[in-house]
DNA sequence: TCTGAAACATACACTGCGTATGTCGTATAC
DNA sequence: GTATACGACATACGCAGTGTATGTTTCAGA
């Protein structure tokens, strides 16, 4: 594999590229069943051809574009946890990223609303438990270690915890833009109502 | 308008009835996009023509489905609501017959997982709202009236009632059948714990 | 320079929705 | 009692959109 790539195959992950970008777009505005590949296509100047060449089928460039975005999602929220240096801070910084990121129309959409759609619930349940699952339990395992947290048994106390996240996400996800602050500060409020009773 | 009616229009009723139950047993089994109205209309000796006699579309037979699942529910939970006269008790009746049809297959995949898919998020929500917001509203109305529940902003204390009560409802609908003991368990618990915070 | 393969484009088959039109039987008007 | 209108479907068609099979071009390596 070598690493300065061929003049083709820069131009064969351009495409590619611009493809995913292109179908973030449309699925974000027009949903997954309501944007054709004939559209995504064009959008970049190409064929639905090309979609076929880059991608198995509808299903296959939509997971691309989800797993973008929770790729970055994830840098994102691990980051902030890294900024400070506090246990409970650094676990609040990363949720209130979480949540910030919820807000963003397209990530909001993509991942909470269109996503079980176009994936089917099953393989979107395994995706989100890929990326985030084992965020939350290293997350709370350190607060138990750091004594922050009671010492409870930490898969059941994660598995919850990730629950409640992914209603918020979905909660701030499907609000409307006027009422997202409002949604945001119920969730936090129900969060810390929840952590304030497992708490050290 | 004749309280008996003609010949006809029983039949003509008689297939619609037959339609909805066939397309409930088609769209529980193989979901919204997964099912034909040809297939539904075959199951019961018809053709398409029948259907969109009936029903405006694909989406409308849907929602007539969906609405007949979500009356015979509130129908069921209301009952178990009355058939107990302490406020507590009345409440945990209601919601444990909710959860239990939540662990219906059949109910559990098209209100929880299909309908989003088939009316959009935002008509689903609407939906949901219209049968089941103002029973959770009017039950927490009750216990604060009856000094059980401590006297919290009636409004978000529902809507926070109400989001975790849907988010069980998912988590079951999309739970496995030997796992919906175990996720119901683990739902009761949270919803107890957030009940032990606000009450009197 | 020649060849093979990658990167697309083009063309086609197929499914499934919605609509327009046809047909048959039954209720109603006369 | 017969004519007529209307309701309850069936039939036929257009159309969009997915997936697939088959070109065509362009670059990389021998």
């Amino acid at each position: 594999m070598p690493s300065v790539k061929s003049r083709r195959e820069q131009y064969s992950q351009a495409t590619k590229a611009a493809l995913i970008e292109a179908a973030t777009r449309r699925f974000a505005e027009h949903g997954f069943a309501g944007t054709s590949l004939e559209d995504v296509a064009a959008d970049i100047q190409a064929t639905r051809g090309a979609v076929y060449h880059h991608f198995a089928n509808k299903t296959s460039l939509f997971q691309a574009v989800f797993d973008e975005l929770e790729t970055e999602m994830m840098r994102q929220v691990t980051e902030s946890r890294a900024t400070v240096a506090d246990p409970w801070q650094s676990a609040f910084a990363a949720m209130e990223k979480f949540l910030d990121r919820c807000c963003d129309p397209v990530y909001g959409r993509l991942v909470w609303q269109e996503a079980p759609i176009a994936l089917g619930w099953g393989q979107w349940q395994e995706c989100e438990e890929k990326y985030a699952y084992g965020f939350v339990e290293q997350t709370l395992a350190e607060l138990i270690d750091n004594g922050a947290l009671r010492p409870l048994p930490l898969e059941p106390a994660a598995r919850v915890t990730f629950h409640i996240l992914g209603t918020a996400g979905m909660a701030l996800a499907e609000a409307s833009e006027e009422d997202k602050p409002k949604v945001r500060a119920e969730y936090a409020e129900v969060i810390g109502n929840l952590i304030n009773g497992i708490r050290a």
